[in-house]
DNA sequence: AAAAAAC
């Protein structure tokens, strides 16, 4: 199956062969020939799937015949509209435009918040026949009366549901009212919750369903791991596995804007350049942020979940989850930044004991037990409620995580930590318990040797652990990580 | 309970 078998034209097939694709993907394969005959479509597929140019191609195929080099605004009235949740995806959605655009006098641009309007206000002015935007700032556009929105005949909503979680819907609808009702619409959303059918109703002409993953699955190219550890520690063992196990690059989500900065912050100070992207950032900074990622000139970036959904990021290795998610939904869609396009991908969660509730969610939501990883003198218990201290166990089935808590028992069925380690915490304290004491292994649950000593730029400035020992360079690790014994 | 999005 070849893009040429879908329907492409030459100008399209040209562009697409340019950017490096030979063969559509299942999305692409189910969606373009729908979407080129002019019916609606309800489309739900997990992302890195090539959701983008399942739509952005046919859009661009719809609109070729009104193709124009006429300089005259009124030969490019706004003809396609695609809304976006994100600046970010917004953005990213227009390079796709512009990607396959390459050989058709097509006008697109892209419009969104955070930036000087009178730039985007002399583009809409020219006449643009393709606009992608977020909601906000393209209302903005309408009330100025900078762009009309009489002449669209298909429009497009990306990330649905993420729309509706940021109570977009209101907007939705003026821009829905606004819009010609002889038309067509896609909406494409990674979960098709019942708030989600009803827009669809509203917004879809007899809708053909495309849905490529099941709804909720994750990507099985990406290895999922657990690592129980007191909140207080989380940092130094970020700094741990940056150091050791993740050895490339890795976005890593956090809970709020402030914990974004004062995280990276500490990783810069640790000798780990890392760069953050989230809400108050300016736009600039924003887009330089994860400019710098893409391109791989960031290592590290540290972000919101203003990052969690939709952003394609060649190749990303790992995702960290810092903080769990607050909804198992937006887990998926974290740790789909990686794992992308059938490539392999890690996604690392830190659980502290009071997310055990928060994890056993996720693993009902995924299907998935994910394995327990932990390492020396990091380790928490109490965040699975009979598996704690598992290294990679793999268990099978996630019947009894919820309902057992208060059985003491479950204590003999605690399979032990990898490396050795025999004083399995016991479940049942309090959350206040500290990380007992245990052997001093120098060896940890991931083959790192603690006793090692390594480059003295590695050393974390931790402001929690005594500076005063001389010669940085000989210190073994796990005193730099404030480790071993320090809270025992 | 936080994040995102218009000024």
């Amino acid at each position: 199956m070849t893009f040429a078998d879908l329907g492409l034209m030459p100008e399209l097939l040209r562009a697409v062969e340019d950017a490096g694709y030979s063969e559509p993907t299942p999305i692409q394969r189910d969606a373009i020939p729908i979407v080129l005959s002019g019916r609606d479509v309800m489309g739900g597929a997990q992302t890195g799937t090539g959701k983008t140019a399942s739509f952005t191609l046919p859009v661009l195929q719809r609109l070729a015949p009104h193709a124009s080099t006429s300089t005259s605004p009124a030969r490019h009235p706004v003809r396609a509209l695609i809304l976006a949740p994100t600046r970010e995806l917004a953005m990213q959605v227009y390079e796709s435009v512009l990607t396959y655009s390459r050989y058709l006098p097509l006008r697109a641009t892209c419009i969104y918040g955070g930036v000087d309007m009178r730039a985007q206000t002399q583009i809409l002015r020219e006449g643009v026949e393709i606009v992608v935007a977020t909601p906000g700032r393209l209302l903005d556009h309408v009330q100025q009366r900078s762009i009309q929105l009489n002449q669209v005949k298909m429009l497009v909503l990306d990330e649905a549901d993420r729309m509706l979680d940021m109570g977009f819907i209101p907007d939705i609808r003026r821009i829905l009212s606004m819009l010609p009702n002889q038309r067509q619409s896609l909406l494409f959303s990674a979960t098709f919750s019942n708030e989600i059918k009803k827009l669809a109703d509203q917004m879809l002409n007899e809708p053909q369903l495309i849905e490529v993953a099941r709804r909720n699955m994750v990507s099985e190219t990406i290895e999922h791991q657990v690592y129980p550890v007191e909140s207080s520690r989380k940092r130094d063992l970020l700094v741990h596995l940056l150091k050791t196990t993740i050895d490339a690059q890795v976005l890593v989500f956090v809970d709020t804007k402030f914990g974004c900065s004062r995280l990276t912050h500490y990783l810069n100070r640790c000798d780990i350049p890392a760069d953050a992207i989230h809400g108050d950032k300016s736009q600039q900074q924003r887009t330089e942020a994860l400019e710098g990622f893409k391109n791989g000139t960031t290592r590290v970036l540290v972000a919101t979940d203003v990052a969690a959904r939709g952003l394609d990021i060649d190749d990303l290795p790992y995702v960290v989850n810092y903080v769990l998610p607050n909804t198992s939904e937006d887990y998926v869609h974290r740790i789909g930044r990686t794992g992308r396009a059938g490539k392999k991908g890690k996604a690392i969660s830190l659980v502290a004991p009071e997310d055990r509730s928060n994890l056993a969610g996720i693993e009902k939501l995924i299907k998935l037990t994910i394995p327990v990883h932990t390492v020396e003198d990091f380790q928490a218990s109490g965040v699975r409620d009979h598996s704690d201290g598992a290294s990679t166990g793999r268990r099978g089935r996630n019947e009894d995580n919820a309902g057992r808590r208060s059985r003491g028992s479950a204590d003999s069925a605690a399979p032990r930590s990898r490396s050795g380690d025999e004083s399995a915490s016991p479940r049942g304290r309090s959350e206040r318990t500290r990380t007992p004491a245990r052997k001093k292994s120098t060896v940890a649950a991931d083959g790192f040797d603690y006793a090692k000593p390594y480059e003295a730029s590695d050393a974390p400035k931790a402001p929690s652990t005594k500076p005063d020992t001389p010669s940085r360079a000989n210190r073994p690790v796990a005193f730099l990580l404030g480790g071993v014994g320090r809270k025992g």
